[in-house]
DNA sequence: TCCCGATTGTTGGTATACAAGCAGATGTTG
DNA sequence: CAACATCTGCTTGTATACCAACAATCGGGA
């Protein structure tokens, strides 16, 4: 019962959300990265938006995509030079860039869609069907 | 009844794990950012683990961490710009370079330890104390 | 119409993050 | 002891990620 069994002002670095966050993070795009060949989890995403959506302005695609505009224009510029995605000028609105999906970008989007699926399955293998969806829905209220 | 009500190839990005996961770090990195002035989360990691068991070689420090030999070979660098870690040759190992807290570094990390300590409150603050722990455990399971 | 605040996209700088390839040191094994 | 695999740390190249500052453009109000 002594107050000095163990000293409290351990910090443990392996139990914080923070660290773990970042962790699975890298655990997740290392598996995205195994299942999903030509694509980054970033570029993957940009072209899930644009097969949604259509031609987006590039902040707005940055917007949807969680990037800001710095990051987007990097994304994009790559996008472009795989020739998934083009990019021309708004016609009303002289500031925005248009930013859409070509025909083989439509085209890698549907394959791709299906491995990333099966990257998404085995990130939360380690979870049962129920643990995973209830993860999800908190994960859901964190970001 | 039509199978046609919902197209279920509609695959939504924003629902997706991994997405999720990348966001919820993002947000904790800027939570983290905010209160704990002065350091990353990633240098905050080195001195934490630092702190935890003394010298270690910096490939080791960077497993312990979570890096690659490559980035944390960055991060030791900035914190030796900082004068918060010292390195140098092991004497048994000529491969090893040992990484050590400086009597700042020591000071540093324990006060930026309850900052820490914040910002992991603030990331988890969507959630019930039940719910925390609960992602928590999942989470852990993900790693 | 003129001004002014807001938005868009760009640039430069800093900090992870990882792959691949390298040289030197170590330790094991024949 | 000599060959060999392994480990450590370094380097280069590529890809996010964010901040801050900037010019061009747009929109609304005086």
């Amino acid at each position: 019962m002594s107050d000095t069994d163990i000293p409290d002002q351990t910090y443990d670095l392996s139990t914080q959300v923070g660290f773990n966050l970042r962790r699975a993070n890298q655990r997740h795009v290392a598996i995205f990265t195994r299942h999903v060949e030509g694509l980054t989890p970033t570029q993957f995403a940009a072209l899930a938006r644009l097969f949604e959506r259509g031609a987006l302005s590039q902040n707005k695609l940055g917007r949807l995509t969680a990037m800001d505009s710095a990051t987007i224009k990097g994304v994009v510029e790559r996008l472009k030079t795989k020739g998934l995605v083009t990019s021309r000028p708004d016609l009303n609105d002289q500031r925005l860039r248009l930013v859409e999906l070509s025909a083989p970008g439509k085209a890698l989007f549907e394959q791709a869609e299906a491995q990333a699926l099966a990257a998404r399955s085995e990130t939360v293998a380690p979870l049962t069907a129920e643990e995973a969806a209830l993860f999800e829905a908190l994960l859901a209220k964190l970001v």
